[in-house]
DNA sequence: AAGGCGGGGCT
DNA sequence: AGCCCAGCCTT
C-alpha cells in the first residue's frame, strides 16, 4: 500500500458511476455482471443485468432453468458461450456445495467460466479477498504506469503486473481498489482518450512522464522499434583508428565499436537534464540542435575518452571546423539508431584505456566489427 | 502461444 | 465497410 493507492481510493469514491450491481456484495449477482461485462460496455450491459436478475434472482433459479431460456435472456449480448458457462456454473455450485457459493478465490477459478479475471473480481468486491482483478482496462493502465514495453497478453507482463499489484493493494478496500483501477481504464485512461490532467496517479505514470501515453499498451508484433540517436567519435591517428570493445550484455555485446554514446529520442530531454550540465540540456529539445552543437561533442569526448592530455588540441578542431557527418540510419530488429560521428585528428599517442585499441583498418576487417560502423568506416576510406 | 467466440464503437 | 476491443476455453 503507497500513497498512489490511497490518491486513486479516495479518486475513485469520489467520481465513481452509480451501477447497478455496485449496490449489492451477492457474490451471485457479481457474478453475473462480471462475466456480461466482459468484452461488453457497461451500458451495454445494464438492461440485460436487470432483466437476467429479475428472472433468475439466485443461484438456485438459475441452475434450475432450461438452457434455452438463458440463452433467450442473452439474445443480442454475443459471446453465447458465456450465458452456456454461466447455466453449467450454477449447476456445478448446486452440485458441489450444496448451493453455497464458493468464497475464495481458488473456488471461485473452479467455476466453469471463470477465469482468473471473473474469480478475482468476486473475491475482491463480494468478499474483501486481497486478490487483483486484470482486465483490459487495469492492463492499458498499468502498461502506461510503468511504461511497459512488452504486450501484455504474455507470461512475463503478466507476472509482473501481479507482482507490483501485489505491494500497493491495499487491504482494507481491495475490491473498490481494484474497481478503481478499471474505473480509471474506463474514463480517464481509455484506449485512445487520455485525461491525464483529471488522473490521480498522473505523477507517477512514466507513460505521461515521457507523454506517450497513447504509445501504451504496445501491441503484439508491434514491438516497439526503440528510436535512438547515436553519437560517435572516429578518432584518428595517421591510418589507425581508435574502437572500444562494448559492455558484455546489451546490444552488440562484446563487440567493438567507434566510441560514443547513444541517446534515446524518447527520453531524451529526461537523459539530458541527469546526464549533461544544465546549459547544455537544452539543446536535446531539439535532436538537430544536439548534433550541430560544438559543447555536445566536447562533452562526449571527455565522457568517452578518459585521458586528457589532447583537449585543448580537441577543442581546437572542434571550434575550428566542426563538421558532424551524417544522419547515417542502421535498424536492428528492435532499435533503430540515426547516427552521427565527427572525425578528429590525434597528434599524439591516448593513455591505453581499457577496452580501446588503436587499429589499422586490415585489423578492422579481422575482428568484430558490426555493419553500423562499418558503414561509418567506409565514409572515411 | 495462438485462434475462436459476437456484438458495439470508432475511423 | 473494415478494424479494434478482450476473458475464457481449447488446441
Amino acid at each position: 500500500m503507497d500513497v498512489w493507492s490511497e490518491s486513486l481510493l479516495q479518486w475513485f469514491w469520489k467520481v465513481k458511476r452509480d451501477l447497478p450491481w455496485r449496490k449489492t456484495k451477492n457474490p451471485y449477482a457479481i457474478w453475473i455482471s462480471e462475466v456480461m461485462l466482459q468484452q461488453t460496455q457497461v451500458k451495454t450491459v445494464i438492461p440485460y443485468y436487470l432483466a437476467f436478475l429479475e428472472r433468475f434472482p439466485t443461484v438456485q433459479s438459475l441452475a434450475q432453468a432450461e438452457l434455452e431460456e438463458v440463452l433467450e435472456m442473452w439474445r443480442g449480448l454475443g459471446y453465447y458461450s458465456r450465458a452456456r458457462h454461466l447455466w453449467e456454473g450454477a449447476r456445478f455450485i448446486l452440485d458441489n456445495s450444496d448451493g453455497k457459493f464458493p468464497e475464495h478465490y481458488e473456488g471461485l477459478l473452479k467455476i466453469p467460466g471463470v477465469g482468473e479475471y471473473t474469480a478475482g473480481a468476486i473475491a475482491s468486491i463480494a468478499f474483501g479477498e486481497r486478490v487483483p482483478a486484470i482486465d483490459g482496462n487495469v492492463n492499458r493502465v498499468l502498461a502506461r504506469i510503468l511504461a511497459w514495453e512488452e504486450p501484455t497478453g504474455r507470461v512475463k507482463s503478466r507476472r509482473f503486473f501481479r507482482e507490483v499489484l501485489e505491494d500497493c493493494q491495499p487491504s482494507d478496500y481491495p475490491g473498490d481498489f481494484n474497481q478503481a483501477l478499471m474505473e480509471l481504464g474506463a474514463t480517464l485512461c481509455a484506449p485512445k482518450i487520455v485525461k491525464c490532467e483529471d488522473c490521480p496517479l498522473n505523477r507517477a505514470c512514466a507513460a505521461h512522464e515521457l507523454a506517450q501515453e497513447l504509445a501504451f499498451p504496445v501491441k503484439q508484433g508491434q514491438q516497439r522499434v526503440t528510436e535512438s540517436l547515436r553519437l560517435t567519435l572516429v578518432l584518428r591517428k595517421g591510418d589507425r583508428f581508435l574502437i572500444n570493445k562494448r559492455p558484455a550484455e546489451g546490444l552488440l555485446a562484446n563487440l567493438w565499436e567507434f566510441p560514443g554514446e547513444e541517446i534515446f529520442q524518447q527520453d531524451r530531454k529526461a537523459w539530458a537534464e541527469q546526464t549533461w550540465p544544465a546549459a547544455v540540456a537544452e539543446f536535446f529539445e531539439n535532436a538537430h540542435s544536439v548534433v550541430l552543437d560544438t559543447k555536445v561533442w566536447y562533452e562526449l569526448y571527455q565522457r568517452v575518452i578518459w585521458d586528457r592530455v589532447q583537449d585543448q588540441n580537441v577543442w581546437y578542431q572542434l571550434e575550428q571546423h566542426l563538421k558532424v557527418k551524417g544522419p547515417l540510419y542502421h535498424v536492428f530488429s528492435h532499435r533503430r539508431w540515426e547516427m552521427y560521428w565527427i572525425v578528429l585528428d590525434c597528434s599524439e599517442e591516448l593513455q591505453p584505456q581499457e577496452g580501446m585499441r588503436w587499429v589499422s583498418r586490415e585489423e578492422l576487417e579481422k575482428i568484430a566489427f558490426p555493419v553500423a560502423f562499418q558503414k561509418v568506416l567506409i565514409q572515411e576510406l
